[in-house]
DNA sequence: CTAATTGCTCTAGCGACTAGAGGTTCAAGA
DNA sequence: TCTTGAACCTCTAGTCGCTAGAGCAATTAG
C-alpha cells in the first residue's frame, strides 16, 4: 500500500496532478486509510504510469480516459485505439511542421541583427514589417 | 479611422482577440467615436500586426510588451530585443527536440498494432508497459 | 425609419495543471 | 507515551491566451 506521495515518487507525477487525475476521472478514487488518506495499490501504480505515458505522448485528457476505457474490454476489437494513436501521430506531424517553419524565421531574425540601437535593430524591424518574411506563416 | 471590426479584417486578430490585447496592455486604448466605440489609425494597425506576428512566431505576451517598449526607444541598444529572438529560438529548437521523440515513438506505436481486439492490441500494450519503448521520453 | 449588423462591458470557461490557506494525520525519535 | 515535523486533507483561485455568451447600445444599409 502506497500513500500518495509514494505514489508520487515511484511515477514522477506530482501529487497535486494525482489528485486532479483522480477528479477528472483518469484514476479511481482509492481506499482511504483510517484518518482518511488516500491508498494505492500495485494497479493503481500501473494505471497511473499509463496515464504518465500517454500524456508524455501529448495525448488529451479525454483520449486517455477513452484508452483506459478500452483497455477495460480485452475482447472489443482495437480499432479505436488504433485510431487514437493515428491522430495524435498526425497532430505531433503537424505541429513539428509548424514549429520548423518558426525556426527557420526566427534563425533569420536573431542571427541577422547587426545594428547598434534599436532604431537600426534587424529584429525590430523584421517583426515590424512582414513583408521581410521569406515564407508564409 | 477603422472600426475594431475593420481593423480585425485587416490584420486577422479576432476582435475579442483586439479587446483582450488591449485589457494586456499590448495596445494602447484608442480614441471612441461619439457612441463610445473604438476607432483605429494607421500606427494601431501596424502595432497589431506587429503583435500578430509576434504572436505567430510564439512570442508570449510579456516578451511582446517588452519589444514594444524598446522599440519606443530608438536610441537603446538592441541587446536585449536580441536576447528575447534569440530566447525565442532556443525554446522552438527544444520543443522541435521533444516533438520528435515524441514522432518516433507514436509511429512505432501506431503502425505496429497487427492485433485483432483490445487484449493484445500493441497500442494499448505499448502504453502500458513503459519498457516496450526504444527512447527515453 | 427600420432592421440587421456591429459594437460595448462583464463574466465565465477552456486544458492541464499549480499554488496557497487552513486544518488533520501519520511516523519516528526521545 | 508524547511530541514534533513531515506529509496529508479539502477547497479555492491563479496560470496563459484566448473564446463564448448575456444583455444591452450604436451604427449603417436599404
Amino acid at each position: 500500500m502506497y500513500s500518495i506521495g509514494e505514489l508520487s515518487r515511484r511515477t514522477g507525477v506530482k501529487v497535486p496532478t494525482i489528485r486532479y487525475y483522480e477528479q477528472m476521472r483518469l484514476m479511481e478514487a482509492p481506499e482511504r486509510s483510517d484518518g482518511n488518506q488516500r491508498r494505492y495499490g500495485k494497479s493503481e501504480l500501473e494505471r497511473l504510469a499509463f496515464i504518465r505515458h500517454a500524456r508524455d505522448l501529448g495525448l488529451a485528457i479525454d483520449s486517455i480516459r477513452e484508452l483506459i476505457e478500452l483497455s477495460g474490454h480485452p475482447d472489443m476489437p482495437c480499432a479505436d485505439a488504433d485510431r487514437i494513436a493515428k491522430e495524435q501521430l498526425a497532430s505531433v506531424r503537424g505541429r513539428i511542421a509548424r514549429l520548423r517553419k518558426l525556426e527557420r524565421e526566427l534563425e533569420r531574425i536573431a542571427t541577422c541583427c547587426i545594428g547598434e540601437t534599436v532604431g537600426d535593430c534587424y529584429v525590430i524591424r523584421a517583426l515590424s514589417d512582414h513583408t521581410l518574411c521569406r515564407d508564409e506563416h
